[in-house]
DNA sequence: GATTGCTATGAAAGCGTTTTCATGATAAGT
DNA sequence: ACTTATCATGAAAACGCTTTCATAGCAATC
């Protein structure tokens, strides 16, 4: 008896039409209850729920998205699909958003606001419900633009507008935190390979440097700093001007992980020894610092908690709810690069 | 003038249809032109490409997906998309991918089997054109399977059939070529560790290491192997395991750079030298092996130009051709972890 | 008991393409 | 000159959903 039905069943895609004529419904009413977006009897729900069930139907996304305008997927925005940094992130949004039954859909716009808007164009022909952008480089202004048509949840700026949230994290606050660690220490000569300047979160590593150094009285010296460009080899070449110059130092705070990367090589290579000769702190607490040699002290950015959040924000909004996601407060993580002078 | 035809346009969404009645021709038409589907007059065609340009139309992916079964989206497997070896090889395939007009879909599916076939129902079910499947868990049968569906590329095994390209690193030449590097420079007692057993890779790397001692007729020792599982903590836990064996060895071989990481911890943390009182070498050249203190000698795995070459070949077979992509040989780099004895 | 107001449901009209099918026009073959 | 093949083109039917619109049924109101 129960092949009998299946027998009935033709062979082919399994659509929405074929669930309500095993259902003996409407189509419509199929739909309703896939959204939800009316009332059924129960009688009726149950036989769908059964021939839902017995068919293996499973919603076309495609579909969906032509006559509904929804796709169930986000664009994501990010620089470098492979960027060590941001690589949890991304995780952290699959994770949330496969939850809820959407897809990300993930593009780099490798740094190029040509190339960010370009990438938003295709994410937008491809119908995305919502977008991730990622310390994007794109003016404010354009991103108010489109959140006009599509809500936006942003990282790396501050950034108020209808249909816009934006989370951050308090780079201040870390570049506090990372400099109070080398002065409790005991270090006074503490050096700072900054960041990218275009990168407004640098800077704010940078004034939290400064900050502490003046909470603590000791005196701002700016040949103690260097500018680095987030990139190992520029952590190696600021240490080695850095060395070069001869000015004293004995703690050098990186701006972040792979610039202290870059800093640990070219001290290994002029024969000093971290934490010995000179401590060493980086920023972001990459996957790989806890193994580098030595296990790199740093201040840990929650990178998979922020895409976590990110996602769980643009649902939010799409469900026309106001975004709770609030950002951890940066963590300072002490392992076996820093120590007394 | 120009404005009068500005004027006509009605606002809303630029529609094939909207092109199709400022060129004063079919939607079929237009449709034709774009996708060269037959031949049309130059006549019309130069109007129809006018229009497009007045309006600035962009097809709907969504709807062409719908109507024609095309969605121009390429599914990608990969095991996590934040794995610092298959970055690179993500990057490729988008770019190759982009250039082409294709978007990638990527999932990721946590080294599972599980998980795998419904990362692969979800990219079937948005309708994607073709699938790239890195290194996979699923069984050869079913990806066969799903091979009769859509279009098939995949990494990390070897697997012939109707629909399916595979593209292999040769791990086996690699293992050679690392070991006879270590043999070279007059290593005799080489520790290995190998990588997870259930990577068909691991155990080429293996074979090959063992190939190449053979071949220097050095005799196998048992207790110079012990098992990783290609993370660094594997590698880590290995060489502490190895060296309180007490088992004398100058040379030490990590199936992969992420276990030598680990490996060169262990060292430090015994206060052994690289390359003074042992030689590491790793395997699939990471992007941090170059700044690790002291730079990594490895096996270079070109990762990105796999990914390029997996997303040649899929679109390739979208084409109806035979896919041509053959993987570049590994290459040796030498850097500062290994020496003589 | 006739009018009004809900409610659950189905019919049908999109959504923006591609693709099949039909057709009038033009070229070719006898 | 008359049939037949070829060709460019348009009309219309999918594709698989969502969403309006219409309606039958029923409870509530006076």
């Amino acid at each position: 008896m129960k092949n009998k039905r299946a027998e009935n069943v033709k062979s082919g895609p399994v659509t929405l039409e074929r669930v309500a004529k095993l259902a003996g419904v409407s189509p419509s009413t199929v739909s309703r209850i896939l959204n939800g977006t009316a009332v059924v009897s129960d009688e009726k729900r149950k036989a769908i729920d059964e021939a839902i069930a017995e068919l293996g139907f499973i919603p076309n996304p495609v579909a969906r998205g032509l006559a509904g305008g929804r796709t169930l997927s986000i664009g994501v925005v990010t620089q470098a699909i492979d960027s060590p940094f941001y690589g949890p992130a991304l995780r952290g949004i699959e994770d949330e958003l496969d939850s809820a039954g959407y897809s990300p859909l993930f593009v780099s716009a490798h740094w190029n606001p040509v190339t960010e808007g370009r990438c938003i164009d295709v994410l937008r022909s491809r119908r995305v419900d919502g977008l991730i952008v990622l310390n994007g480089r794109l003016s404010d202004q354009a991103l108010k633009n489109t959140a006009k048509h599509l809500p936006i949840v942003v990282t790396g700026r501050n950034i108020k507008g209808a249909g816009i949230f934006a989370l951050n994290f308090d780079n201040f606050a870390g570049g506090v935190l990372a400099t109070e660690h080398l002065i409790s220490l005991g270090h006074r000569k503490i050096a700072f390979i900054s960041g990218d300047a275009a990168h407004p979160d640098a800077n704010e590593r940078f004034r939290g440097y400064t900050t502490a150094l003046k909470n603590a009285s000791i005196p701002f010296d700016a040949q103690l700093v260097v500018s680095g460009d987030y990139q190992v080899d520029g952590g190696l070449n600021a240490t080695d001007q850095l060395l070069s110059s001869r000015r004293k130092f004995t703690a050098l705070f990186a701006a972040n992980d792979q610039m202290a990367y870059g800093a640990a090589l070219s001290l290994h290579r002029k024969g000093l020894k971290i934490p010995e000769d000179v401590s060493l702190i980086g920023f972001d607490d990459l996957y790989h610092s806890i193994y580098v040699a030595p296990p790199l002290s740093t201040i840990h950015q929650p990178a998979y908690e922020l895409g976590r959040l990110t996602a769980s924000a643009i649902l939010q909004m799409l469900a026309d709810t106001k975004p709770t996601a609030v950002m951890p407060a940066p963590k300072l993580i002490v392992r076996e690069s820093t120590s007394k002078p």
